[in-house]
DNA sequence: GGGCAGCGCAC
DNA sequence: GTGCGC
DNA sequence: GCCC
């Protein structure tokens, strides 16, 4: 920021006592899809096939569309469910009612894009039922092979209940199956073992000539090693049978991905060092020779995804700005603003600081349990928080802040955030390795993988604005991220906090097949893509975009031509592309400081401060928030300047383009949500300016800085001491009523100073970057 | 089965 | 009052 | 999704 918004700022807030620094907005919904994919996709997606009845579709509400969503699921008690899972998925939705429609028709089609998909694959499957024979004679497992122990200890007898997946699932059924090592001890192992069973084959401690494949589990193992272990020159091959030697990953779980047999002398199933196959290594199913028909279908592995599309941000050169009043554009993500903050907050005596620190603890134990938040003071891990690109929902990408600073020294902790932005590589960790001082001992997380899926899942639900699953899922994965030792069954992962029965299943699918099948198949889902789409569209929510779908529509442009369309809307789809990507840590400020310098002209008391995940060090963000405060005015005035001059002004040279919502009353407005655009660039970018009084700055601080995990919690901490937290202030004293609704306004406590605001609430001070829950 | 924060604007 | 975004 |  500029130095004169600086001192004016620090002025500001010396004179009025606060301490406070800034913040950053809590973008909820700041990162959507990378939709260049999807919006290829949605051309190519044929004309709606949905049978709808019209008079179905009364309009449910998004509680009962999400109610709706929750239910999927629900009732699928098996960890393994996939075809069944998609269909169930697919009806979610839009309104249920179609839903039903869907399998029965046939009707749904894959893009044409994929033309070698078949489409019946998931309806036939559907109609397979589980396994009854089960009941009648001894399961193959049983028959042929030995039983290996239980999941649940390491001496746990033997399992002689496994479930079997239903007949048409089971890709490897009576195939004989070999380990190396061939033992049951160890967990992972184990599980596959189990794995390998319930899709039919059996497990053999012995070698025999009737086993079919031999399965390593490591991929480190050798072909040599192998023979080598089982004292032979080479694996047997006759002329009807072989044995194949393959990796269990990605063996098995490819076959499950694609339903079927796959070729196990396919390149990328062999050991290493063990012979290519003179045949033609492709990956059909071409090797299943087995009784069932499984082989009808071979699906494509075709792994589009959404997400490959990757949005390049472009950035905009700063330099072309048309700012530059200020001075130093350049100035570390800390933000010299908040060093200087610093600095003023250090004076309070260090004693104050400890003194409140037993009740800080105290708090911080409230406040985690309350609230989930990774208050943890020792090792928080950073900021984490990228496990890939695209931060979830809203939370940008945050720029991690050494662990070591803890809360307790709330003296200050010194500028933050390096600029340093972390590569958007999958593990984490290597990027971070200087926050864990421990050295070495900091390797990447061992559960970094199953983390990495479940934050796709995460996503996805965001995209689909399930708010409460993205929750669940967040906090699951901030739980997972604190185990240093890696989660591998169900039940490891269920006496955890925040992981209940349904993601433990998830978790331990993950470790066994590196994959989640319901993510699998919800990216291939047509109606999945269609709606995320829709949502994707400001202005647009699970209900706009669901009834469009009900409508018949599929690309943005039938919305275009056909729907009816709010002003928002129509913004929305124009530039949809360009609100979906993110904005650049140098634009942002770019932007900012086009703001200030035009309020700057027209009156230099006024002060002007980037919110968001900017200041809270992230490396790009979804939008752009600004405070715009003054001393001693008035929200009248605020408004009046603002919105009676500087935005005219600012439209007028074409800065800002549109507005998209904004406070209409004159006396207490607050607001302006609108789109702006640099000079040089032809990339729209969301744009919300905030109208706050310096008695409500500490509050909006708050707010404003987020992350919205971060508020949630503290707003719920707030609410459970009987007060209550907004963007405006802490009051004490409300009344609620029996719905929770509040009968009283409550008494403000405090609003002015954002660090004050923490200590009554007793939690310990946090500097904006570590508020990265 | 309800809560998971609570608010203001557009429609 | 509902939908939506913050 | 989880928790109470």
């Amino acid at each position: 920021m500029l130095d004169d918004a600086l001192r004016e700022k620090t002025a500001y807030f010396e004179q009025q006592e606060l301490s406070d620094k800034d913040g950053g907005d809590m973008s909820l919904g700041d990162s959507y899809l990378n939709i260049g994919p999807v919006l290829a996709d949605s051309e190519a997606m044929p004309p709606p096939k949905l049978v709808r009845k019209p008079s179905s579709f009364l309009g449910p509400t998004p509680k009962e569309l999400q109610m709706s969503f929750g239910a999927r699921g629900v009732k699928q008690p098996s960890s393994f469910r996939s075809e069944s899972s998609k269909l169930e998925r697919s009806a979610t939705a839009p309104g249920t009612t179609t839903t039903k429609s869907f399998p029965a028709t046939g009707l749904r089609q894959r893009p044409t894009s994929s033309p070698q998909a078949k489409v019946p694959e998931r309806l036939k499957r559907t109609t397979s039922l589980p396994d009854m024979k089960v009941k009648n004679e001894l399961p193959f497992y049983k028959r042929v092979g030995v039983i290996p122990r239980e999941l649940k200890k390491s001496n746990a007898k033997p399992a002689d209940n496994i479930k079997l997946e239903p007949e048409g699932r089971q890709v490897l059924r009576d195939k004989v199956v070999y380990f190396y090592p061939n033992n049951d001890t160890s967990m992972p192992r184990r599980m596959r073992i189990h794995k390998i069973i319930q899709l039919g084959a059996a497990w053999v401690r012995a070698w025999r000539e009737d086993i079919t494949h031999i399965m390593v589990d490591e991929s480190y193992h050798t072909y040599s090693q192998v023979l080598r272990h089982l004292n032979k020159a080479g694996l047997p091959c006759r002329e009807q049978r072989r044995i194949f030697l393959v990796k269990f990953d990605p063996y098995v779980p490819q076959c499950i991905q694609f339903g079927t047999l796959l070729d196990p002398s396919a390149g990328r199933f062999l050991v290493k060092g063990a012979p290519i196959s003179n045949r033609t290594a492709v990956d059909t199913d071409h090797a299943s020779q087995s009784s069932e028909s499984q082989g009808s279908l071979q699906v494509k592995p075709s792994l589009r995804q959404l997400t490959a599309h990757d949005s390049q941000t472009h950035s905009t050169p700063t330099e072309n700005s048309p700012q530059n009043v200020n001075s130093d554009p350049s100035h570390p993500p800390g933000s010299s603003q908040e060093i200087v903050k610093d600095s003023f907050i250090g004076d309070e005596p260090n004693e104050s600081t400890d003194a409140y620190n037993d009740d800080l603890s105290q708090a911080i134990q409230e406040t985690k349990a309350i609230a989930h938040l990774p208050l943890d003071e020792e090792e928080e891990e950073g900021p984490t928080s990228s496990i890939d690109h695209d931060s979830d929902s809203g939370t940008d990408d945050e720029i991690p802040e050494p662990p070591s600073k803890r809360l307790k020294l709330s003296t200050s902790t010194p500028a933050p955030p390096k600029g340093k932005s972390k590569g958007k590589g999958k593990a984490p960790s290597s990027t971070f390795q200087c926050m864990n001082p421990s050295g070495a001992a900091s390797s990447a997380n061992p559960n970094s993988r199953t983390i990495e899926i479940l934050d796709q899942m995460c996503k996805y639900y965001d995209q689909m604005q399930d708010q409460w699953r993205t929750f669940a899922y967040r906090k699951a994965i901030s739980t997972l991220r604190k185990q240093d030792t890696k989660i591998t069954t169900a039940k490891e992962a269920a006496v955890l906090p925040f992981i209940g029965q349904r993601l433990a299943d998830k978790i331990e699918e993950i470790v066994l097949t590196d994959r989640l099948r319901r993510l699998d198949s919800t990216r291939d889902d047509p109606t999945d893509q269609v709606l995320r789409l829709f949502l994707g569209v400001y202005g647009a929510g699970l209900a706009q975009a669901s009834k469009w779908i009900q409508a018949g529509y599929r690309t943005l442009d039938d919305l275009t031509t056909k729907a009816k369309l709010t002003s928002s809307q129509k913004i929305g789809i124009e530039h949809y592309s360009d609100f979906a990507q993110r904005i650049p840590r140098t634009e942002v400020e770019a932007h900012g400081t086009t703001i200030k310098s035009a309020l700057r002209t027209l009156d230099p008391t006024f002060s002007a401060t980037i919110m968001g995940s900017y200041r809270r060090g992230a490396k790009d963000s979804g939008d752009i928030d600004i405070i715009i405060t003054k001393p001693s005015a008035s929200i009248a005035q605020l408004h009046s300047l603002v919105f009676k001059t500087l935005i005219p002004s600012l439209t007028s040279s074409g800065f800002l383009k549109c507005k998209l919502a904004t406070s209409s009353r004159t006396d207490d407005g607050t607001k302006w949500h609108g789109v702006s655009c640099l000079p040089d660039s032809t990339t729209w970018r969301r744009l919300d300016l905030l109208l706050v009084p310096e008695e409500e700055m500490g509050a909006a601080l708050l707010y404003f800085t987020g992350n919205d995990i971060f508020n949630r919690s503290i707003r719920l901490l707030a609410s459970k001491k009987g007060m209550r937290l907004n963007q405006r202030g802490l009051y004490r004293d409300v009344v609620r009523g029996r719905n929770r609704e509040k009968l009283n306004e409550g008494t403000l406590v405090e609003g002015r100073s954002e660090r004050k605001i923490f200590e009554i609430l007793g939690v310990p001070w946090r500097e904006p970057g570590e508020r990265i829950c």
